[in-house]
DNA sequence: TTACAAACCAAGCGCTTGCTTGGTAGCTTA
DNA sequence: TAAGCTACCAAGCAAGCGCTTGGTTTGTAA
């Protein structure tokens, strides 16, 4: 699948080694302990010469956050657009969103979670306006739910509750237990939204 | 109220003065980028005389995370106790849940989401094992809830997914909102457990 | 063969970090 | 009033940090 070969823009450039090596690391470690030797040592350069490449080590952060959240994004598009059911929406960007976060993206997204707030104030503007996006797909789906009154709850707070649930998974979900991702798409579903 | 005045054992002492200083440095900036010289600054000592209380910067995370979570078990524990409605021990663990995030251990409990693992593995099997008996009251009461069939869920999977919705209101709840701290607890219960 | 740019190295600079050291002020107890 | 303890200061050390610099290799294309 060319999809998951061109996450965060991981090619087989060095720029794309290294974002692949420095997303592992920040995991790893956190952001802050992660030192410009060690993400040039995982691809086996020297320390200076990643400043060939990013101006700075948190524009590795940056490009990373951006990176991920530009393929999810476009994710999100298509779980919209795969269905015309409102409820089955809803369980596709569920399901998708489970899948960013204990799937192929999940390196950048704990990362994104954990050190967002090792970014500037003027890079969390820009990421957050292109994750606008990203949300409105879910505001779209779930105000159209809350218009049927199938919510019961204003759909912002059913936005942050089911984000609570799914971004969670990160510290507990094992995907080769009982339960499948599907299985935990379709329970947080079904404690999302009210039947016909 | 006594018990907010003993939240992390902050009294008068330095060495309670240190403790919700860094507290609050920590939550703000977080632990690698929050130095003793800040610390010592914000409470208006030098540098080196903080290790005159603690043995390093890190035991100082360490008090931090052990002072919280014995405050905030004792509670769980009286909302445990405070009823025997299995219905309303749920919401009661809810409730202070809720509060310990939003309310006044909040610095405490952010620092301990975001910056867990700063502690070193021993330090965190320590604090884990304290945890457990946290963790014991929600088992309890999702495991009796689940014995009568009224979860639809493993117990489990229920307090990860619960826990999740808890720990993400940081991000987002607003006391002054329209929504309390009540009714959010009461939408969560509502969407945890089926009526009798 | 030459020209040129992308990719990289070797060395190290300036600064910050957690923490140490040796000594002092002030309060309490005998 | 002398001893002893808690709490602190002033100074600085060793290590590690992000990043810079000047120069070299490697691949590509005229």
């Amino acid at each position: 699948m060319i999809a998951t070969l061109s996450v965060y823009g991981m090619d087989d450039t060095p720029r794309g080694k290294l974002l692949s090596a420095a997303a592992r690391l920040f995991r790893e470690q956190g952001y802050d302990r992660t030192t410009v030797r060690d993400i040039a040592a995982a691809v086996g350069i020297q320390s200076g010469s990643i400043f060939h490449h990013f101006a700075s080590k948190e524009e590795i952060l940056f490009a990373v956050t951006m990176e991920v959240i530009r393929f999810n994004t476009e994710r999100m598009r298509q779980a919209v657009a795969s269905t015309d059911d409102i409820q089955e929406q809803l369980r596709g960007l569920i399901r998708v969103e489970l899948q960013t976060i204990v799937g192929d993206t999940r390196e950048a997204m704990i990362v994104l979670v954990r050190d967002w707030r090792c970014l500037s104030e003027e890079k969390q503007k820009a990421a957050l306006a292109v994750r606008a996006e990203y949300e409105g797909y879910w505001m779209q789906v779930l105000g159209g739910l809350q218009a049927q009154g199938r919510l019961g709850v204003d759909a912002m707070v059913m936005r942050r509750l089911i984000n609570g649930m799914t971004s969670w998974t990160s510290n507990w979900f094992d995907e080769s237990g009982q339960l499948d991702l599907d299985g935990l798409a379709d329970v947080i579903l079904q404690r999302s939204v009210d039947p016909l």
